[in-house]
RNA sequence: GCCCGGGUAGCUCAGGGGUAGAGCAGUGGACUGAAAAUCCUCGUGUCGGUGGUUCGAUUCCGCCCCCGGGCA
């Protein structure tokens, strides 16, 4: 593979969608120019998926340093924040190659994160039944005007966060974004990649890799998982695993369960494809060998 | 061969004399602590073919073709 040229010293950012090749692209940088591959993808860091997750091999682990796959917990309802405070001690020691495909971590990394405090479980608690109990609506209507007017008020998600943080914090969402630091590596300051890869070629790795997971034990890593019953938990939200653990439970064949995986991945690699086109743009692009 | 039931969007199907609509898939988009998450937008397709009835047929009638099931 052609391997980029790097500016001395300077931090690499490598975004891409799922199946894309970037981690090939950041071993071979690592090995020819050094650096410590960091992990930017959400599900990644769990410590009980390998093989679902697509996570570096040992092998390629042993080729390179890597940071931050698999150190966490699955109980853990690891996040952004935590992400983002485990990778700063790392900055300062030597060059990182961070890959992955979580637009929000390279958001986080490059233009900052607002400091709230961690929700308490209970005021999450109370969000939840509130939320069931009155609405959206309900609940929207008792942010803050600014608060309310920059999220987008039909996503469960958004509002229930911005109600979180108010209840908890007695602050606006609004209030604290505009406090947000100055960001850990602005792109200025960094050399940052994004992977620009045609639909149905990625389309079709998407497939071919899943076979591949199936080949090489993803059946048996979700079995393993089974005792963990609660489908809330960040962790058990890897793509493959309700699919797969419903088959295992006896509803519906295991075709229709890989079927289900594979759909549920491009429809993924489509929200990436999104996420980087509208906020990458500036990024260099770069094409993944044999991608048209 | 006969009898039933079907043939409508890529798939599963609803509808019905004034040229058609859902779910899924797909598209485009949003997204500062769940982000592999969450949410928003977008639906013209010889309504199997062909003749007929009708001002008008995808809808009714005849014939033909195809797919199920049943009887021979």
């Amino acid at each position: 593979m052609d391997i980029p040229a790097i500016p001395d010293g300077r931090h690499v950012l490598i975004a891409g969608p799922t199946a894309s090749g970037k981690s090939a692209l950041a071993l071979a940088l690592a090995e020819a120019r050094g650096g410590v591959i960091v992990n930017a993808d959400a599900l990644q860091v769990y410590a009980n998926w390998r093989i679902l997750t697509a996570r570096p091999s040992p092998e390629d682990e042993a080729r390179a340093p890597h940071a931050l796959y698999g150190h966490v917990d699955p109980f853990v309802r690891y996040s952004v924040g935590h992400w983002l405070r485990d990778l700063t001690p790392l900055a300062a020691a030597r060059r990182l190659i961070v890959t992955g495909g979580t637009g929000l971590y390279f958001r986080a990394l490059t233009e900052g994160l607002a400091g709230i405090p961690p929700i308490p479980p209970k005021v999450r608690a109370e969000s939840e039944a509130r939320f069931r109990r009155r609405g959206l609506r309900a609940m929207a209507g008792e942010l803050d005007s600014r608060t309310a007017s920059g999220i987008d008020l039909a996503n469960p998600a958004r509002v229930r966060r911005a109600w979180e943080v108010m209840t908890a914090t007695g602050r606006g969402l609004a209030d604290w974004r505009a406090e947000t630091g100055t960001p850990l590596l602005p792109v200025e300051s960094v050399h940052p990649i994004v992977a620009r890869v045609d639909r149905s070629w990625l389309n079709d790795r998407i497939d071919r890799r899943f076979d591949w997971m199936m080949e090489n034990g993803a059946l048996d890593e979700v079995r393993a998982n089974l005792d963990i019953h609660d489908p809330e938990l960040p962790s058990m939200r890897a793509i493959g695993a309700a699919e797969l653990a419903a088959h295992l439970r006896g509803e519906g064949s295991l075709e229709e369960a890989v079927a289900r995986a594979k759909t549920a991945s491009r429809q993924y690699a489509k929200r990436q494809r999104t996420w980087f086109r509208g906020r990458m743009s500036g990024w260099r692009p770069w094409t993944p060998p044999g991608c048209p």
